[in-house]
Parts: structure tokens; sequence; C-alpha cells
DNA sequence: CTACATTAATTGTATATACATATATTTGCT
DNA sequence: AGCAAATATATGTATATACAATTAATGTAG
């Protein structure tokens, strides 16, 4: 469905307008497939996304702040995430002892388990994307990239 | 800066899950932009998104699932959200009498007023969005339109 | 070396979503 | 009419974000 179809609203002010309730809508829509994705495996979407910086860190352990600054919602209140990623015991977490105000964050064998169960049903979410040629994708992602790139977001 | 920086990832496994993570993370980055506009107005995002539907209802009152409906947002729950805005009086609520299990929704002259004071800074938001050609936006939307309607999203 | 600012992380509280369940009303079947 | 199914909304509880404030450790200026 188009999106003036699935939102009832007959038309748009503008292309611009329509577009940036597009992605809003889109990305909710997105949010909700990860939901029914993870859901069987008792992960959230940010929950996810720290096992998955974790391993992408290859054995390095990361700080809080660390994985914040590489976190899809920077607004993701990483602390209390990294609690309960560690109580499933998914996660480990130390002081470091350079800096004490600082903690070492890794992710378990457990974890690692985990996160090679959803591979495939994670990977499958993405080819959604592939009746896009790499060409289209490509001037997509450099649009979104622009986008958050004008004036108006240094401010934010 | 582009997304590869934002998150400290110095590849994706392909543009398309490039992609799928850029959705995600600009339009986490638009939900902050909103939020900084509308908190002077005592307004969250989805607040917003029904004071705008019925504004746009023109006079007319929907009930509480025609709003849903109509949300960007579609997990929203639209009935606590009624219960603020009726508090803050931006909103009128009574029982429908055809159908007493409804409501009928509408917007107040206040709430109409508040709206008036954020047409100004919500347009400059879009106006973020025309840095693209209409050629362009017309394309993305195309693109986003499409991407929720490939096979797997039925079962969502 | 002490006092003060800075930094890293945690915590408190309000708002919102996710999902299941409950309540009230209406519809439809016999 | 009587009763089950369907519908519209509300509510309970867990998870998460938003923003402010706090705590603990470190850095630094004098």
């Amino acid at each position: 469905m188009k999106l003036e179809e699935e939102i009832k609203q007959e038309k748009f002010k503008s292309e611009h307008h329509k577009l940036m309730i597009n992605l809003l809508f889109t990305s909710s829509w997105l949010h909700r497939l990860q939901l029914s994705v993870l859901r069987p495996y008792d992960l959230t979407p940010p929950q996810y996304n720290i096992l998955r910086i974790l391993r992408g860190a290859k054995g390095e352990l990361l700080s809080l702040g660390e994985i914040t600054n590489r976190m899809i919602d920077r607004s993701s209140n990483t602390s209390r995430l990294i609690d309960k990623l560690v109580i499933k015991k998914w996660v480990s977490r130390k002081t470091c002892s350079n800096d004490r105000r600082q903690s070492e964050i890794g992710i378990t064998t457990e974890g690692l388990q985990v996160l090679g169960q959803l591979d495939g049903p994670i990977d499958s979410i993405t080819e959604q994307f592939l009746f896009l040629s790499v060409k289209e994708t490509k001037e997509v992602n450099q649009f979104l990239d622009q986008l958050r790139n004008q004036n108006l977001n240094q401010t934010i």
C-alpha cells in the first residue's frame, strides 16, 4: 500500500513532506518486523544491537560509552540494557582496572550462540531490500547520509 | 557524517544491509529532531501526531480506532495518549451515542492554537529535505512504499 | 597536595510501546 | 428473546527512551 492509503491521508502538502512521514512510518514498520524476529529469542532491538556491536569488536572489550556511540539509537540507556544482558549471561561486565570509572564489556560464548541462531532470520529481513538495485541502494544511502548533515542537525 | 562514521562501523556486509541500518538510524535522528521542536510545547511526537490527525479531519469527530489507523506509529497506545491530551484540554472525548463502545474524539480550540504555533517549527524540519529534487524525492517515496510491500510483511 | 572541574556510569521519574487480558457493547444466529 | 461471537476500548505489566540529577573516579591548576 502507498503511504497515503496506510495512514488514510489523501494527499501530502508536498512530496518532501510525504518523505518525512514515510521515513518515520517505514522505520516503525521495520522495527515491528525486527521485534517479531527477535521475540522468540527474548531479545529486543536495542539489546540485539548491543550484542552485534560486541561481536563486531571481535573479542575486544568495550566501555559503556563506546557501545553507546556505536548504537543505532543513540538515546538508548545503555547502562540498563547491559544490566539485562548480564542477567541473561550473554554479556560480561567488569570494572576497568586502568580507569575504575569505566567498565569493560564483552559478549559471552552463550551470547555468541544466540546471535548465531539469529543470523538467518535477521538476514531474511535484509533480503526485503533486494528488489532495489545496488546503484539505487547507494543513492538512497547517500540521500540519508546527506539528510542528516543539513544545517539544522548541528543543533541536535 | 556517513553512517559508517556515525556508528563506527568500517563497512557493511552489503549496500542493502547498510540501507536497513541507515533507515533506522536516520529515523531515530529525525525523531530526536521532532522531540526538540515539540518539547517546549509539552507535546510528544505521538501526541502531536494525534492532534494533526484531528485537525486534518476538519471538525469531524473520529473514533479511537480510526485515529490509530491513521497514526504514523501503529503500535501507539492511543487510549492512554488521548487521556493525556484530554487532561491538557487539547482534545475532547465523549461516548458515541449510536454505538456506546466507541468514543467521539475531536480537537479543541486550544488544541488548534497549539498546533498553529507549531506549524512553523515543524515546517523547518521538512525543509531539511529540500536538497533533494522533487523527482528524487518521489523515487525514494516509491522505494519506501515498495519496501513495505514485499512478501514478508504480510505476516506483520 | 588539595580543591575544583571533568568524565563515566548509574539512578530516578515521566512518557511511550508491546503484548496479553479484561470489560462493555453490539451483532448475528437460532 | 437469549446467547455466543465480534468489536471498541481500557488496563496491567514489562521493556525502552528522555531528561535531569547523582555518584564515583580521574585530571588539573595553583
